[in-house]
DNA sequence: GAATTCAATGCAATCGATTGCATCAGTCTC
DNA sequence: GAGACTGATGCAATCGATTGCATTGAATTC
């Protein structure tokens, strides 16, 4: 019976190179601090012994883990999952893993001090508003600044760090466009409350229809989910109502989606008999049955930026002074959703 | 100045409790070998010192991370978002966090020293059949057996556990459907050729045209890319061939809705002029025009199943003697993109 | 040739949690 | 009342990598 191979250690590597580990150590991370002689032959000791770095090793003396953790409250969320991607690109360009959390607001504290304050991660991509970040800033008393960034969502707090679209004025860019062809009944679906995505892109709604004369019709001002089966119910509830717009802003594509099917099955057409307007033009939106007119967000920049800004901030290693705000601009895509009026 | 308060050690918890950190420890992980009083003492300097554990000494002493990699071709695709969700559910009710890898395909052997090797976690879901995981097998010259669970795409190695939906079977369904409706000329939008799902689906689709005595004609077997502008082109293919089938077996849903959308450009209307049926029934499916028949794949199942028995293996901690294969099965869903010939 | 400087390397402490073994104070038994 | 036993707790080694300080030997300077 072999007795169990273990995985290498750096002192097997120095006993193979008949160095110490400290050289060892030394040749991994700061090479030109050795002589060339003995890198090679560390070097050749590492290829032979297959040695591989412990990472729990190296994260306890650094007091590092080289990991950002990133949560979202729903991660099969194709938004959520795009920005992933994104991150994941840019965190591992720079050395670091990156750890997934969903569902975090079910139980925020638990997995708070599960991964944040235990040394599992350095620092926070936070992509809900919702949150109380408050109580996550309130966490390090001593002031070192736990590295926090706020993405796409922002929260409330002007403290926290954040990468985020202009929501207020991508609102009221698609809310012109709809106005430019003519629309003058115009409703809208809005998102969760608790989201203040949300509240912005409201908040350009009404700015937008405000500076044109236009009022608001209640009755076509219709809250939903985010998610597609909601933007069918937003559709019922407006077809309940004693009129109909002749267009609709959607807080976002899935509900435009939804919206648009439930539409259909009521034997109104779109772009025909009511224009739609989406947000964040989602990968089926060009393929969709109209392909959708949408606000495109900048998906990849938001995690890429926000990704880069809390890896400075954790390497930095000192207190933010100021909160940084990067504020990205969405573009409007005019597809077949959307056409004149009358 | 005030010194920068450091997060407390075990030690520190020790000092408070006026009791050892030997004792602090076992009131963490063995309650029941502390006296109720000390238990107390000990509990409550938890609470006051606001304590919580240091992850990276953790995994040192105990020679695990607590930790899995979910390794996909791209987290981006909602496919593996959505079992990721489900992945991170399973893992976090079982003490685990969620390390993501995506774009594996790039350098296999970087991220996988990167992690595995290295403690930083201690196994691997791989959701991508075109790796070699041979090379993953053999990593473990010692015979401990590298806790690895793949899913989604079985890898040809049958050494390693997996987790699947019997494609096959699953594509004959498909395609039986479309024959009992009376179908003759059937088309196929198969995926990228490094991947087994798309061998499985092409045999099965091959065996049920076979079975009912009909022939397949090359030019309407066109191959994809699993997205939907691979669809598109698929379509722009077997528009260009002599004569077109009245229904398409598409290998994906996106496939089939990029395919979709480019018949419509072209003039012509699913399902009157042709039948397409799907595979996996994204959160689009319902919702598109038309509505997606399509085969359904128990994603959350995938991902739950294949994490549990990830986890079972990590604790269990001996050599799996033998391979584990889950062949989950899939579900008809019958809509609107596929009605009779004729 | 002695003194100074510098590059290369080793020594040993450290990060924080876990656990086998030792110790200690009661309790029980005959 | 002495020995055996038991439950509770502490001691100290350990996991593997890093790094300030010490040491060595050679090169340089006057």
């Amino acid at each position: 019976m072999m007795p169990t191979k273990k995985t290498p250690t750096i002192q097997d590597v120095a006993r193979h190179a008949k160095v110490s580990a400290a050289t060892v150590s030394r040749v991994l991370s700061m090479p030109d601090r050795v002589s060339e002689t003995t890198r090679e032959r560390v070097n050749a000791a590492v290829r032979d012994t297959g040695y591989t770095i412990n990472q729990a090793a190296r994260s306890l003396r650094l007091r590092a883990a080289r990991t950002i953790l990133m949560a979202a409250p729903n991660i099969g969320n194709p938004f959520y999952s795009t920005i992933l991607d994104a991150v994941i690109s840019e965190a591992s360009g720079r050395g670091y893993s990156v750890l997934v959390a969903s569902r975090i607001g079910e139980d925020p504290n638990r997995w708070l001090s599960d991964y944040l304050l235990s040394n599992r991660a350095d620092g926070l991509l936070l992509f809900d508003g919702s949150l109380d970040t408050n109580r996550l800033h309130g966490l390090d008393e001593g002031g070192v600044g736990l590295p926090l960034v706020a993405a796409y969502d922002e929260p409330p707090d002007p403290q926290v760090n954040s990468v985020i679209t202009d929501n207020r004025l991508a609102a009221m860019r698609a809310v012109r466009h709809l106005i430019g062809l003519g629309h003058r009944d115009i409703g809208h679906v809005i998102g969760p409350s608790r989201n203040q995505s949300r509240n912005e892109r409201l908040l350009g709604f009404e700015a937008a229809m405000g500076e044109a004369g236009l009022t608001v019709n209640p009755a076509w001002v219709v809250q939903g989910n985010y998610n597609m089966e909601s933007g069918m119910a937003a559709a019922d509830r407006m077809l309940a109502s004693a009129s109909l717009p002749t267009a609709v802003f959607a807080g976002n594509d899935e509900m435009a989606i939804g919206f648009i099917h439930r539409l259909r099955r009521a034997g109104l057409d779109c772009p025909r008999d009511i224009s739609v307007v989406g947000f964040d033009d989602i990968a089926v939106a060009p393929y969709f049955d109209p392909p959708l007119t949408t606000m495109r967000q900048p998906r990849d920049e938001i995690g890429t930026r926000a990704t880069r800004m809390l890896i400075d901030i954790i390497e930095a290693a000192m207190p933010e002074n100021e909160p940084v705000h990067v504020v990205l601009g969405a573009e409007l895509v005019i597809r077949e959703s959307t056409r004149k009026a009358g």
